[in-house]
DNA sequence: GCGCTTTGTCAGCGAACGGTCAGGAACGTC
DNA sequence: GACGTTCCTGACCGTTCGCTGACAAAGCGC
């Protein structure tokens, strides 16, 4: 699923975009200022940023001028009014990917969107590295350390404990993990993510018999927690 | 040396664009036409193209969608006139890297120019030689040394050699690959990367068969390990 | 404890994936 | 027009991976 954060403080403009972004079939969230944007665009993994110049609080200038100076790799495109292009020009040297001058199409916003979606797509939501106990998941080079030796997954089960990652401390259902990391439209009956989970323990828990971090949640799915 | 071709019918838009650009050290050419245009950019090795979608003869879509079938993969900057906002939309989706609407500011013009080739060649000063294990390759002079005699790389090789390069530690995909080193819009099936890597390997590796520095990610792609 | 449901485990088969190679098209050079 | 490069394609092959189906174990309600 990919991930967009906008940080625009007209509410009615900041929901609006959440809702065409949906209907593309993104996941959108919201941030209303500069200071609640940065703390999300730390936090949170997202795969592209829709940020406006004129925010209350703190300028979106000095937002991203923060975040590249952390090193965020976050693709930024910035929403800039009309005419200013002394602005433009500001943005676009502080390492704005791209921007569109309000007022804008949606159509145009989408393309833009689309198109760097598509530039930096593989680089991108991947700059995170996540630990719990002595394991270590690097998402860009697709590594996971024990204790910091190499193990060694399979690409589904790296897929699947990603996945699982992400959602951690919320359970996942067989059913969710079977469209969203299979990809299978429909339902199937099979024992399939069992086995994957069964392995993933196997190569990363202390005692794959009493899970710590992949944990079965009966009836429902599993649960990660770290 | 920098080089851009500049794709405008009108002369005085065209030189105007060359003095300036030569003002800001790149090297410029000028086609009149859309054919003179692919001409050039089939021939010469520019590192962008500054291209105006209305031209007689043949129009800006025609020359981009020729280019993009060709698998070049020049950066192209469209300048299409203002509000046709179904022109820009065409044009990112045939594979422009980004378009400035007419009339446009010189500033704004040059910033984007210049953040296209930070975005498509990144850190060239800063990398400008590479070293691992006995290999140097030198991006500026396009060679590359293996225990200090000249190892003879294709083009295509030695593209994708920076390439990997560049995104050392991160799996990059065989689409990422076939987009941004061979310009391909889509994804095609095709066993091209996996044969340039092949040949990298044996020109590159101790043990071909054992790879140290090139290292494949099943499902996933390619891993540059240094 | 008993029966039923849900989950864990395992081995084996078939498919998918990547490495490799030969052949041929396209292009440039002489 | 012959030659040499470079690049792409398609086929073959070995290996790995993922799915399946059967059975075992564990939970749960009674």
């Amino acid at each position: 699923m990919t991930r967009i954060l906008v940080i625009e403080d007209n509410e009615d403009l900041a929901f609006g975009l959440k809702n065409n972004f949906e209907v593309e079939g993104y996941e959108v969230e919201v941030a209303l200022d500069g200071p609640a944007g940065l703390r999300r665009a730390r936090e949170g993994e997202f795969d592209l940023a829709v940020l406006d110049l004129m925010l209350p609080g703190m300028s979106g200038f000095t937002v991203l001028a923060r975040l590249r100076e952390e090193r965020q790799a976050l693709p930024v495109l910035v929403l800039t009014a009309r005419g200013e292009e002394a602005d433009k020009v500001r943005g676009l040297r502080l390492g704005a990917d791209d921007y569109v001058t309000k007022p804008f199409g949606l159509l145009e916003l989408l393309a833009r969107v689309e198109a760097m979606l598509r530039r930096t797509r593989p680089a991108a939501s991947a700059a995170e590295v996540q630990r719990f106990g002595d394991i270590e998941v690097r998402a860009a080079s697709r590594e996971v350390f024990r204790s910091g030796s190499l193990v060694a997954l399979t690409p589904k089960e790296l897929d699947l404990l990603l996945f699982l990652c992400r959602r951690r401390g919320r359970v996942v259902s067989r059913l969710e993990l079977l469209r969203s990391v299979w990809g299978y439209a429909e339902a199937a009956v099979s024992r399939t993510v069992d086995t994957h989970i069964a392995e993933l323990r196997r190569k990363l828990e202390p005692d794959p018999a009493a899970p710590r971090y992949i944990l079965t949640v009966r009836k429902a799915g599993y649960r990660f927690e770290m």
